[in-house]
DNA sequence: GTCTATAATCAGATAGAC
DNA sequence: GTCTATCTGATTATAGAC
């Protein structure tokens, strides 16, 4: 047996169970801030759903608010990613517009959070709205985000196909709002509608408002 | 000093404090409802904020669920009140068609929201949503609001004036959901607006859409 | 009914053995 | 790094004097 080939080796698998101990850390976040909000959810809870100690979560994240954190971290990268298929090759069939990849957006977290993986946002005093506020690597993914569908707003109005009398800021605040919309929880409480069904009426409400046209 | 006649007197204005006490004590909580929210309000914050000892409080209402339901209920019954007047006499000439009147409404409830005066609904998995529902006077008042609500809107539709391809409940809900909207708050963060600008903004998302028309 | 003081509970965070 | 057991502080709720 060789005695310093394996060093490495057992490094990075260690890294590796590491690095996914703290995904699956982060998915298990993901979904309980979806279902119950950050001021609901507690550490035990987390620990209970990923299988560990309490003490040992604490090994990977300094704090509840680390850990939300890191949760829509990870969430904004996923909008990222998908930001960036939208604006990349195939896509451009489906998304010619920026109309079209504004609405194609909109409605993948709108399906996010039907689907109960969108982590609501602290819509109130919360002390992860400071928290967030503070982390470098969230905001600096938000920026991106913003500039990126700021572009994409600015865009569309100059083709006519958004409302130009609004600011944009205005469209993507409304944008990002839609996303946690609580809208949603209540026509899937009235069991009513499919899932389809309830993002099509929510995309209609939100694109082409409440008045006929 | 006559020995019956200030009995009943004496009661009446006993009966009057104590009202007035609880009128107080609701007004509090609603404001740290609309600030902070139900789950960052503390019981001890809203002593302080009526000027008395927390177990006084507790002689008036059960539990901090108790102290928020009261607060829903008196917010409810404002708005019953604002519909009452649209409905009758003088409002006719400013909201003469049902959409008018919805809109109106609307516009309402943005302003107490920017004022904070909305106590913003519990949009997670909250003790107080299970309160709310077991509370008889908040579903009364809910259900009477939400039929009056109801006719116009189906109105509305008929007139051609809201799109009739969406569910009246739909609608319903969108209303709901717009008196707690973070854009309002977003929008007023970022400064650039007055908030009579604010509420045009919004109204014109909610009715108009985002898209050009 | 109002107060001061305190009980009871719960949740975030840590100590220390392994 | 993970565990069990514990600490600490905050918060809801109550006891008991006046």
């Amino acid at each position: 047996m060789p005695l310093n080939a394996p060093e490495p080796v057992k490094k990075s698998f260690k890294l590796q169970m590491l690095q996914a101990r703290e995904v699956a850390i982060t998915r298990a976040v993901n979904r309980l801030l979806a279902e119950k909000g950050f001021d609901a959810m507690t550490v035990d809870e987390v620990a209970a759903e990923v299988g560990i100690a309490k003490a040992s979560l604490y090994k990977h994240f300094s704090s509840k608010e680390a850990l939300a954190c890191a949760a829509m971290v990870q969430a904004m990268q996923r909008a990222q990613e998908f930001i960036c298929g939208l604006e990349s090759g195939d896509a451009q069939l489906l998304a010619s517009t920026a109309l079209a990849k504004l609405q194609a957006l909109t409605r993948w977290t709108l399906g996010l959070k039907l689907s109960g993986q969108m982590p609501s946002l602290p819509s109130q005093n919360s002390s992860l709205r400071a928290s967030l506020m503070a982390s470098r690597p969230y905001m600096d993914a938000l920026m991106q985000v913003s500039e990126i569908l700021g572009t994409w707003v600015v865009k569309a109005q100059a083709e006519g196909q958004v409302n130009p009398n609004l600011p944009p800021v205005a469209v993507l605040y409304t944008l990002y709002a839609r996303a946690c919309d609580p809208v949603l929880e209540f026509l899937k409480m009235s069991q009513l509608h499919t899932d389809e069904e309830i993002m099509d009426i929510v995309m209609a409400t939100c694109f082409e408002g409440l008045n006929a046209r």
